[in-house]
DNA sequence: CCTTGACTTAAAGTTAACTCTAAGGAGTAA
DNA sequence: TTACTCCTTAGAGTTAACTTTAAGTCAAGG
């Protein structure tokens, strides 16, 4: 099987070296060391970043990362309670995105409210402009 | 008109008094001063400080609406590229939607597979699985 | 043999956006 | 009058997630 050093390693998942060692002092990701005691990374080392970085990017702290390595570690037993901590990220993710959504609306309307400015087609002012989408 | 002293308004728009003062040492709003040099706000100010809330809620940073600020103070020659700030700011925040819900989906399956486990109906692992995904 | 570049560690620095402290003043309630 | 709450300022502290520095080791190429 494949072994990455950190520098290699780092450009194919797209990580600083400085990043990977951060990761690893958090204990999200220990990789293998060598006869001269330098990292090597796997395949599934990859494979188990690109789950991670997917993690991050529905905004799961590292700390909660962090809980959820542990568990991992401990084996199948935990995985109801993995399962339980995923499920309340997500639902944390989505209403994020709906809050977000919410607040977009504003802004295409407010958007949209200059461009009838700037088309001289509309003269209301934005507050009045609003009340139409009741907000 | 309305007055509100600092504390008022805070919370009346669920901020702290801190982060108010913050935002104008930052320029976001300026509130006027009574006779002893103390801050009031208006009913404006309400609605200025729900549209920053907005804007801030799509991930505009704080330099970001300082810009926005500037152009406004400038009059209405300046709607043209307030408008295109704007947009700038709803593409890139329609982009990080975008995002969070290709990671949601990811996260999703990871869950959908957990219940797997948990009911002793899917042998595969996640890998596997995540292959009909094409991912 | 010597330079180069990648690696090692612990620890300090950075950034954004707050959040709080210190030291003090002014107005109101008992 | 004394206590209380709110206000003032400048500046220091906090948090998360990196990001860099300092000081040094190690192996390969010229």
């Amino acid at each position: 099987m494949q072994k990455y050093s950190i520098g290699e390693f780092a450009s194919l998942v797209g990580l600083t070296t400085y990043t990977l060692r951060y990761y690893e002092k958090e204990g999200l990701i220990i990789p293998s060391r060598d006869g001269n005691d330098r990292r090597y990374y796997t395949d599934q080392d990859i494979k188990w970043i690109g789950f991670l970085l997917h993690l991050k990017g529905t905004g799961m702290s590292m700390e909660e990362i962090k809980h959820y390595v542990q568990l991992r570690a401990q084996g199948d037993g935990t995985i109801a309670q993995r399962r339980k901590l995923l499920a309340t990220v997500k639902e944390r993710s989505l209403a994020q995105i709906r809050e977000m959504q919410a607040n977009l609306t504003v802004l295409s309307h407010k958007i949209d409210w200059y461009d009838g400015k700037l088309n001289h087609t509309v003269s209301e002012d934005f507050e009045h402009y609003l009340q139409r989408f009741n907000n």
